[in-house]
DNA sequence: ACTAATTGTTCTAGCCTGCAACAAAAGTCG
DNA sequence: CGACTTTTGTTGCAGGCTAGAACAATTAGT
């Protein structure tokens, strides 16, 4: 990420005042200047200018404050503008794909998910798809917006330097360079890509109930399982990109064959597969029809399936036991279908969970169950564009001007 | 760490540069005004400035430059000063403690190692050692030091935020405020501890041959076994101080019992016990007693040896390809033990690991053997003050004048 | 000795934030 | 209903910090 340390200029400390503000208001998605005045530390005035920057960029409105809240002068109120920074979010599975436009603040604009037959399929292929499904939401956004860049959660192991995508083995895809095939078919020169563990994490830490949690550890049981590390309020990534691939793990020397090749990873005691073959069900059937099919036979009382899930749940605690050594979190979100079965899990996940966990890490850690149902994966790939515009709101929106007045300068329209 | 996003002013700017300048200070040692320009990006007439103030708090000296190098006036060249901050770095381990004094740039002034029989002693009988230990050191020192505080490497689980060991099973102790007894006995207000896995990967990044990689992982083989995180330049230590407790991640379910209660951890399989235990020498051997008998064995051609290594090797090289799946680092580095035997061990470990890891993340990473040698957590301890002393030059010496020029303004003596 | 090249030194301009003083807009209380 | 209190917006100025330009200093090369 950062290379060594290098001195900065006045202008490094406008930047970054400016995208603390702006950051602080995609998350609220309004807040007044007094609010922010306080949460940032800096002063009235100050605000006053950045919101008036912010403003001048299209990325923020500010109204009168309304009042209620006791005596003075009400405080201004600036909403962040979803229209002054949009992004498609894209996720790509083995059985269908998502498509969203989302704006600032994470208001959805649009959203289309389309199931497809599972089996491979060309990376050109789905590259034609997603501009077919992309267009008519791109139209229907409001005639101000702008587009920031595409966000996309590959279920793969994906280079986030230039989104190639490494190996997908659910696609039957391997180095194929996705973003820049992205790019070149749509027209957008921002396309960023990680796998949907670490944009699981990074939705939860950014949109979900995490309590500003700033080290937290998603979980995503696909049909694959991998994690997602949020460190110090960061995503967690790695030298390449490629960190979070714990479901490569060895916690069984006597277990199965993984189809990474090697044994007994982890991912075959918990993975889709695992879990069809302790439940006695076909892996022929599709995903969601699995997980629904022992959720219906759970709530049914079959006590097959008790005991599939204590020793699935068994194998994730464990797994999860390792994850709180290492990282030490201080919270643990469950996502992917083991957040649909958690309540049948819980109980032997804690278990076996403590049972492996030290007593220091694991007494300051929760281990919640997600609350961001299906569209983890979409908001953390918004989320993932977004970071990039609030860390330079400036150089984002250069065509706009820079100075002078919002509401007299004349903004120059692009020609060609 | 560090908190949400607030606002910063100038000052803040001013503390960045300077403290920029005086990290690479700290790793150079001696760097040309020109060659800082060039790293930093800032101006000649920013960089005199800065070298101004930290010349003026004693933390550098700046000489004429020698010439040599091409056309042009030479350029003055900037001098770190050992004593400008002296830290005393503390080991604390089971069978000796060993104190220094490290000045700024990595100088060692002096350096104990004081061997004492193994097994329990109370917290009280090992600070009044440290006490005895470390007077004369700090009465060596010039009378012109500046104490910046103590470092202490600790084997143990150790919360970073307040210096408080958790457990430390080899010393018997547990939940010990040891920072607030070293801080009363010694009278120094920065007492600072980590365990000594998370000082090693320090210490490696800062100065070792690392090679600048920004994101790497000691491997530490003590009588535990731990792992010590650099992510992106900085260590890793988890929500509490707790991160890198590896050594206790399940890696074998039909394994031994573990000393911290968990069944078949990979400490089990590749600790100082598990050592013993596979060359058939009794763990009632001390520490250094037991690799050097089984390196002299191994050099003998013992072939019992070679097999026991090899299935050492073959576990570290397991747990190892599980780090770097998880992890992604570009470099691996072997410390403790491990260290010491790993030329009979490199070859396993390297196969095993490249079973275990994916293809990608093995692509890009390189394992290596440590090459500070036993010095490595102690240098580690002393990094952690420096950090603090880097991070803030001013306000660490905050007793000397902030203005005026350095040069002519009386220095003013503390009174009492 | 003269020239080119490089760096130190000094002064000024420009950017940015904080502060103080004043104005504006609410609630409160008699 | 009006004076008072409280809180915040507005504006102009001061102060801190870095960049840049102009000039001086110092060295190598010819």
């Amino acid at each position: 990420m950062s290379g060594p340390r290098r001195g900065v200029a006045s202008e490094e400390l406008r930047r970054h005042n400016l995208s603390t503000v702006l950051d602080r208001l995609h998350i609220a998605k309004e807040l007044s200047r007094s609010e922010l005045a306080t949460q940032t530390g800096l002063n009235r005035s100050t605000i006053r200018d950045l919101i008036g920057e912010l403003a001048r960029l299209g990325l923020v409105v500010e109204d009168r404050g309304t009042t209620g809240t006791g005596p003075g002068r009400p405080s201004s109120v600036a909403t962040i503008q979803p229209a002054g920074a949009v992004v498609l979010a894209v996720e790509l599975e083995v059985d269908f794909m998502a498509v969203a436009t989302v704006g600032l603040g994470g208001h959805i604009f649009d959203k289309v998910r389309v199931a497809h037959s599972a089996g491979p399929r060309t990376p050109l292929e789905i590259v034609e798809h997603l501009a077919t499904l992309s267009a008519p939401l791109l139209q229907a956004l409001p005639s101000d917006a702008t587009i920031a860049g595409v966000g996309m959660a590959v279920a793969g192991v994906v280079r986030r330097q230039d989104g190639f995508v490494h190996v997908a083995p659910n696609l039957g895809w391997s180095n194929v360079p996705l973003a820049g095939m992205v790019s070149a078919r749509l027209g957008f020169d921002r396309v960023m890509m990680a796998n949907e563990a670490d944009l699981g994490a990074l939705a939860e830490y950014r949109r979900g109930t995490s309590g500003r949690n700033r080290h937290l550890i998603f979980v995503a049981g696909e049909v694959g399982v991998g994690i997602g590390i949020i460190y110090d309020g960061k995503p967690m990534l790695g030298a390449a990109g490629y960190a979070g691939e714990a479901g490569h793990t060895m916690v069984n020397p006597e277990g199965r064959m993984c189809r990474c090749g090697a044994i007994g990873c982890w991912e075959t005691e918990v993975g889709e597969e695992a879990l069809a073959r302790l439940a006695g069900v076909s892996t022929e059937e599709a995903r969601e029809g699995l997980t629904a099919e022992i959720l219906r036979r759970a709530h049914a009382g079959d006590p097959e399936i008790f005991t599939a899930l204590n020793e699935l749940g068994r194998w994730l605690g464990v797994g999860i036991g390792n994850l709180i050594n290492t990282f030490n979190p201080d919270l643990v979100v469950i996502g992917g279908f083991f957040q649909e079965l958690y309540p049948f899990l819980e109980q032997s996940v804690n278990q076996s969970a403590q049972e492996m966990a030290l007593t220091a890490p694991w007494l300051s850690v929760r281990i919640r169950r997600s609350e961001l149902g299906g569209d983890s994966a979409l908001i953390g790939a918004s989320e993932l564009v977004f970071a990039e515009v609030i860390a330079n709101p400036t150089s984002f929106a250069s065509h706009l001007p820079t100075s002078g007045s919002g509401e007299l300068s004349p903004v120059t329209k692009d020609v060609g």
